[in-house]
DNA sequence: ATTTGTTCGTTCCATTTTGGAACTTTAGCA
DNA sequence: TGCTAAAGTTCCAAAATGGAACGAACAAAT
């Protein structure tokens, strides 16, 4: 089954992952919440790949969750913000979080083991 | 950036979707909790491939959120059920439904339109 | 005894999507 | 002029996915 066809889903779980259903889609959100607004600013803490970064951005757009707007011209800069519909949908990451720092410790790897 | 790498993630939300940062996976929750626990279920429901069933399903186990036991021997039969931790992943879902209710309609298409 | 049906997977392969790095454009600054 | 920064785009190899067939293990029907 192909992920368009989940649209017209009768399951309004089903319809949100259509457009929030990929890990680089919410931490992008993730970000949003915690303030960040620009592309470098979101490559840097996501880690996802510039070319991800450009595609998701475009469909969150697209869909009315971030508005793109500029924040200075020359250069010509733009920036990444919630619209209402995007702040929306905050009770969803403080339910990943909560869940997170509940379920999922740290798993500490040797460079990042110190003391 | 591999997706293995976030397990090690500051923030609670990165790391809580190395688990469930696929819509698969978070498909499979959504029908557990309408109470749904068989394999053949999961796969007429989510329309997920047996594939990626097999595997989605294998990780959540080895998680810790479902709990893969027998219901009946010869044959032997297993079902896919929600553990402690897995119940407690519900406020999630619960957000992205509502989220999907407001703000995701269903986007008809021909077919599916009647009357 | 053979066929059919059910459940739960595994295997195979062509198509998509990713990851990673380099390249582009526009413009300020030394 | 050369260097840096932001915001993308392009390219290609590697990984993930979808689609459908195949397999095992047993029950029920013919």
């Amino acid at each position: 089954m192909k992920w368009t066809e989940l649209d017209e889903n009768w399951c309004p779980v089903a319809r949100t992952l259509t457009l929030v259903g990929d890990r680089w889609t919410l931490l992008i959100l993730r970000d949003c919440f915690l303030g960040r607004s620009k592309f470098e600013e979101f490559a840097e803490t996501t880690g996802a790949t510039r070319h991800i970064l450009s595609s998701r951005l475009k469909r969150l757009v697209t869909a009315g969750v971030l508005e793109r707007r500029p924040y200075q011209d020359r250069p010509k800069r733009h920036e990444y913000v919630l619209t209402e519909k995007g702040r929306e949908f905050g009770p969803a990451l403080i339910a990943f979080r909560d869940w997170g720092k509940k379920h999922m410790p740290v798993r500490r790897t040797a460079t990042a083991t110190k003391e």
